[in-house]
DNA sequence: TATTGTTATACTCTATAACTATA
DNA sequence: TATAGTTATAGAGTATAACAATA
């Protein structure tokens, strides 16, 4: 528990203010702990680096990317593959069809619903932010090799898939 | 590109729906996703856990554990800890304190400030809340070995500390 | 009856700015 | 001047419930 580099310890940052070490308690054993601190330190590169060149979000990505991939696709789809409320989709959808990115195209088959799709704009925007995405991803796993990053990759799909099929998880909607 | 088990493709839950396949695009090789959709998914499962009986969130619990590490500690070195403003730790205090599980006790050193500590209830509800936390954490992460566990905390934590130190990080509050 | 998109509403988490009382 | 705690406020991001149009 004291040999360092040994254990995952106290972050770098904190602590070191008053003289006085900081204890971090049981944390340091705890997943979602570093969950959540690589989550929030991956949102603050990204918004230091793609943001701040696209205004664009990780979120809004995602979902231009999903809606790339799947032309046409439905806003209850892009719903579902979000993991998120229909109600939610609407507002995202209003933004990115606000800045001209995708557009909402009537169904032809139901008259409920749209076929998202990427403009031309859409597309080079989505073009010039992955090869941002891709620089800004490279740059925070700068100090992981390639095989580790692909490792934790794999770990963290292993986790999230498994944990979605799991009983009581994901109530159908 | 195609061989299954050799990417982390698509998650198991979405898709299906209609019969048709759903592409993420890009997003199975971008690290941010994954760890979005496993915090997600660990978030959930904490809920449905360990806040289905103890009524604490992740961040609470948090907080609770870094308190109980360091008795008297001020409001200031907490939201450091824990990289929140100081402002933000004002209602998280006052919830903990409203349910008797800290308590604000004047610094004899400095009138400003207070010295946060566990009750004694506080402390009891802190046993039993680890014990669901450490149960959860085993459950969601059963998918894995010991040492893959293990394995990931320490990518994760090289990720976070590694970036918290990178130029344009962390500006000095 | 069920589904699609929508709106209204609310809740959580977070930050910024300004305030007070100390230091 | 700088710091500790506080307040007011605002912005994301999310969910629930209800609605009209359509299937």
């Amino acid at each position: 528990m004291r040999s360092p580099g040994e254990m995952a310890d106290a972050p770098a940052a904190a602590g070191a203010r008053n003289g006085q070490e900081l204890s971090y308690g049981l944390l340091p054993q705890v997943l979602g702990y570093h969950l959540r601190r690589t989550q929030v330190a991956i949102f603050r590169h990204f918004s230091r680096t793609v943001a701040a060149e696209e205004d664009i979000t990780p979120g809004l990505l995602g979902m231009l990317q999903v809606i790339a991939a799947n032309p046409g696709l439905a806003q209850s789809r892009l719903a579902e593959a979000m993991e998120v409320d229909r109600s939610t989709i609407v507002k995202v959808v209003d933004q990115l069809e606000g800045r001209s990115l995708i557009v909402r195209e009537p169904s032809p088959h139901d008259r409920r619903s749209y076929c998202l799709r990427l403009t031309e704009g859409g597309n080079a925007a989505l073009q010039r932010m992955q090869a941002l995405m891709r620089k800004h991803e490279d740059e925070f796993t700068q100090v992981l090799s390639a095989e580790e990053r692909q490792l934790l990759i794999h770990l963290l799909a292993r986790l999230h898939s498994r944990a979605e099929a799991e009983p009581g998880a994901a109530p159908p909607r």
